[in-house]
DNA sequence: CCAGACATCACCCAAAAAGGGGGATATTTG
DNA sequence: CAAATATCCCCCTTTTTGGGTGATGTCTGG
């Protein structure tokens, strides 16, 4: 078999912590090297536990979680962090995933998906509970009601991405002037007479 | 207890899309109202079946499951699709979840997943396979060692979220000139002379 | 089939923004 | 304390932008 898939429990909440650490316990393969209440107590052990997986908690007296995961993410960067947290807004998600966490559970998970998740992460997937899926699904919608045409979508995401206009022009072979032309259609189409009122208007109303 | 949960499969392959319907149809709450080889086949009775939940493969023969997306969206705008692929391309994968994709599983699920991932969805919540979680999380994922300062980034993402450097000034409560001197600095440590290639560069990077 | 939507290109103009130099001066932080 | 960082100032030219007005070919849905 293969070696045990080692774990570290950050949470200040002592019976959750207690809870969490019987639960992984419990799962043959898995090891729990350890559980502090938080990242202030943990950090100078890190390094020499080495941990393949840390449940970490975000909000926490002392560093809270979401600035401990860079710190760790520093000292052990093949390890792979879960947030287990009652937050599951789009900031904290957006925040935690941007700062390389490989999971996000919130609290309501089940015994059974933290399991899972553990496992999930070790072998290079991401874990997410669903109303955290959800949430990031959500943000990749785009509106299917769009006044805009394939054409203009196309360039006012060019020019999202930071190209003037007579860049767009050369990226997709056209002149300056229709590409001229296409964003003056653009403005408007969305009511904006200027090129950040057009990004941020089409972004919050997700036609791009 | 509540009503049954109405599914729709379309897939091509004859052997899985009898699979899928065998193992759903077994679980209680559950209900396949049909299982079609193909979109264009489906197409006419979507309305008249109105399923809550749809396993919607992408490689089909005639319309393939992501231009028929937006389609069954149009259709039925309150139905959950589940898409079932052999494909975990990150274009594949941000393509359907901005046509509205509430799931993305690929074909080695296994059947609990699949049983599970109807209900998440259905309940509102998003659901995805492990590798596919993956693909996303990873795309949100900054880059830890950015050569910029935390003002220096901040800079940079109004900008590339459309706004000039006077509104950025506006945006930050300081002098335009101020914000024109932190521009240079990321040109020099960004080696780049024009705001597309400093958007380009920091966004590959993932410094932004 | 035909009107309307769409994509393409043209020329006029003034105002705004960008980018390249050269600096200075606090403030923060390791 | 020295280095990094954040703030602001002035010079200059080139590029971009946005508004107006119009034309032409193609495609497409009713």
């Amino acid at each position: 078999m293969d070696q045990k898939i080692r774990i570290l429990i950050i949470e200040d909440d002592e019976i959750l912590r207690m809870a969490y650490r019987s639960l992984l316990s419990d799962v043959p393969g898995y090891q729990v090297l350890n559980a502090y209440p938080s990242f202030d107590d943990a950090r100078r052990y890190l390094q020499a536990e080495s941990p393949d997986v840390i449940l970490l908690d975000i909000e926490m007296p002392g560093t809270n979680g979401l600035d401990a995961l860079p710190v760790i993410k520093k000292m052990l960067p093949d390890v792979s962090i879960v947030i287990l947290t009652v937050f599951d807004s789009e900031e904290m998600v957006f925040e935690a995933l941007g700062k390389g966490a490989s999971g996000y559970l919130t609290k309501n998970s089940p015994g059974a998906r933290i399991i899972e998740a553990v496992r999930e992460v070790r072998s290079g997937g991401g874990a997410m509970s669903t109303n955290v899926a959800r949430i990031v699904m959500r943000s990749f919608q785009k509106n299917l009601n769009s006044p805009l045409t394939r054409r203009e979508t196309e360039i006012l995401e060019l020019i999202a991405g930071g190209q003037t206009k007579s860049q767009v022009a050369q990226t997709l072979f056209i002149d300056t002037e229709t590409v001229r032309s296409h964003v003056k259609n653009i403005y408007v189409k969305l009511d904006v007479n200027s090129k950040s009122e057009a990004i941020r208007t089409a972004r919050d109303k997700r036609f791009i």
